[in-house]
DNA sequence: AAGTATGGCTTACACCGTAAGCCGCATCGG
DNA sequence: CCGATGCGGCTTACGGTGTAAGCCATACTT
């Protein structure tokens, strides 16, 4: 009774299983190393075999941005109901968006940029039903048709900046940090759900200044050039990611709040 | 003499011509169009020519991204200077920004997105001699290192989420679109297309419904499952991009002038 | 048992980035 | 003036990519 397939049939493939499989490679190597093939090879099957459940690659990525929003679900401490007051809700779907893009590092460009198919459905919080989810909430608190609007536009884009830049920063090298975190963290972040490991080896290391000349072979400042960076340069580099978005988000709240005068 | 190059010889190509070019055409098409082949093509050369003055595609696409950013010194209300304060420094240089990035939306994503060499260089502001203009301009004006930190992580994540949210719902819509460059940080991984562009690497495309099955073949809302978002629909998607953005803009200065209490 | 649909596989193609090498011409040292 | 040098084009070729088309064993339906 099942079990034996010897050669093809019942691999148990789905658009889920080949989503999931994509952000794995995503996460462990980059976008660009969720190839078709690779994708395929990973799940002991060839790639034109995954056209039988997903349409195209770029639907698949579309999948995967799906998959990672979707985190929001699972999330004890995100609630779609606002027992708790319009702050407590926001406060709490604000800093599960920020655990799924922290989660994922090499897939969060992929939930900020792809082009949307709503001019409201924005970044980063792409899903119609949580976008419901937040309108109604709001609207149920008493806001205003205008005040809602106004609540969704500022907290999307104080997320995508905020996020995108921290997860970038986040990002950006890889020497070998075994585990990424360093500095402070431990706030209430700890993350995802999904096994991500964000070590990979990926960029070719060889190339190092991609920005012309601004930076020498080490990567360092050119001091000369740039006293004030090259003064302030370790305190930019400075994590207080957490700190700083829980102050963000505060203000955020407090403009939103202002609004409602 | 010059002037007569019947077979091959004295084209005239260079990084900065080659740059221009690919720009020119991801303005037109999107990155995903921006092939080394399309490139060289409109310049009426063989693709690998462009290898001689450009190592790699990708450093093209950084070299592309440096061009954009230096229109801020072509910016004739852009002042490197604070003669007028900080908060017309300030205003004068997130306009430029603006600018620049809707004067490129299909190119800006790659300002936000590709992967930078430096924890402090991050998007969109990405030129070592600006974030040293602003830094020192700040401290010039009185602004403690803590406050000029402050200031500049603030203002960073505020262009960035603004401007990603307002030239992404204003590109969604196009016949194609295609965008290259990758995530955070990837990998070399060349990419393969399509009968028109896609692109590969990290996303692409503007194909349409790509949620799933959250919009129907129209691309509008399914209003029994969301009745808030229907009810809201015409004004989520009203375009109020310039006076929020001068609202949002003296949002963020306000909260940095109160950091100066 | 026969028919149909499903879900794998194989093959093939156009296009991509780019390594390697060729060669005409412009420049310069003698 | 002539030869050497090398720059800046071109040609060829390779491995990788997304995916169209068609094949065929198995599983479900009737």
């Amino acid at each position: 009774m099942a079990a034996r397939q010897v050669s093809n049939r019942a691999k148990g493939l789905s658009a889920d299983l080949i989503t999931r499989t994509a952000l794995e490679l995503i996460d462990a190597e980059g976008v660009g190393a969720a190839t078709m093939r690779a994708i395929a090879g990973r799940l002991g099957v060839e790639a034109m075999s995954l056209y039988k459940h997903v349409s195209t690659r770029d639907k698949l990525l579309d999948l995967v941005v799906e998959l990672i929003v979707a985190e929001l679900d699972q999330d004890p401490e995100v609630r779609s109901d606002a027992t708790d007051g319009w702050r407590d809700y926001l406060t709490r779907l604000a800093r599960g968006v920020r655990r799924y893009a922290l989660a994922h590092p090499h897939a969060f460009p992929l939930v900020t940029t792809r082009p949307a198919e709503a001019p409201w459905i924005n970044p980063p919080l792409r899903s119609l039903a949580w976008i419901e989810s937040m309108l109604t909430t709001l609207q149920g608190q008493g806001f205003s048709d205008e005040q809602v609007l106004f609540a969704y536009r500022s907290f999307n884009s104080f997320l995508l900046g905020y996020l995108l830049m921290e997860s970038g920063a986040r990002t950006l090298r890889d020497p070998q940090d075994g585990d990424g975190s360093m500095g402070s963290s431990d706030q209430p972040v700890p993350g995802g759900l999904s096994p991500t490991r964000t070590d990979a080896e990926q960029e070719a290391v060889a190339d190092a200044t991609s920005t012309g000349d601004q930076l020498d072979p080490q990567g360092d400042i050119e001091v000369a050039e740039f006293p004030t960076i090259h003064r302030l340069a370790e305190r930019l580099a400075e994590d207080r990611f957490d700190e700083e978005f829980e102050r963000g988000l505060e203000r955020l709240l407090d403009s939103v709040a202002a609004q409602l005068d």
